[in-house]
DNA sequence: TTATAAATGAAAAACATTTTCAATTAAGTA
DNA sequence: TACTTAATTGAAAATGTTTTTCATTTATAA
């Protein structure tokens, strides 16, 4: 269950954030956004109704926003898309072709990542995975 | 087994690629560390030896490399580090502290990647797998 | 209303990486 | 060995993303 735009700014002012225009505009655009975009295709999106916003504003908040866990991130070589967490812990499915991306949960590391504590004595905190491939739309071309 | 620089030439000439002695520079750089080092850190040690190489040919020999699954690339936000590969396919965990970077192998993905491609249609080709936390020396800290 | 720390944004800086293109060169062929 | 040529190189500029700086503005609490 995505969470309203309501939702996240009550969530922001709970944690001591001061509730700006420029923040309230930036989580309306990931709201009402069901793609990964990147930092500035958002700014290109929050202009329509925020023409004055600069583009550090919109990386500052996505920054903030990621680090609540209120918004996924997505590793496209240099770039990273954006957007809604859905439903808590969950990774990518990227197609290389067209760039289309599928959410999915369920990636169950829990057994290797204990392995890995106990032969490497790395104290894990997090992992990141991502799964590349084309997607239905993009097999069968060249 | 790290494969040695005589064997990784000789594969590419074998490959059709031409020996130049900026390629030789950039794979004895490469063999002799054993680090995941950023395109610059090589560049900077490759100059040692052979002064007049570009950095661009750097990132051109390190893509070359990695296309043919010589070397390995870790991803640390907007950086690329890249070290030879170990044998065969394998995994980072990296210490968010220091930088330390550990291989695994047996990532063990091969049920996941099935579900996912049942479930989305997606032909899967690759996966992208690193875990993130603290190595042994810097646990303890702030 | 006032005080104040947080937030903003223009501009510049910092980086990493890629593109361009003229000059060079490895390696095959005569 | 002496060509031939396509591959390779590197300086420079371009690109593109992200960060830093700092003076100005503003949300919020008192
Ligand atoms: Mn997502
Ligand atoms: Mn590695
Ligand atoms: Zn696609
Ligand atoms: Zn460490």
């Amino acid at each position: 269950m995505r969470p309203s735009a309501k939702k996240i700014a009550s969530l922001l002012s709970q944690k001591g954030y001061k509730l700006t225009a420029q923040r309230r505009a930036v989580i309306d655009v990931v709201v009402n956004s069901h793609e990964h975009l990147a930092p500035a295709a958002l700014y290109e999106r929050v202009r329509r109704t925020h023409p004055a916003i600069g583009l550090v504003t919109v990386y500052r908040t996505l920054e903030m926003l990621h680090e609540l866990g209120l918004i996924c991130r997505v590793h496209r070589g240099e770039k990273h898309g954006y957007t809604l967490a859905p439903s808590g812990h969950h990774h990518h499915l990227v197609c290389t072709e067209c760039g289309t991306v599928a959410d999915f949960t369920g990636c169950d590391l829990e057994a290797l990542q204990q392995r890995l504590s106990q032969q490497t004595g790395f104290k894990i905190e997090g992992h990141l995975l991502q799964f590349l491939g084309y997607c239905r739309d993009c097999q069968g071309g060249t």
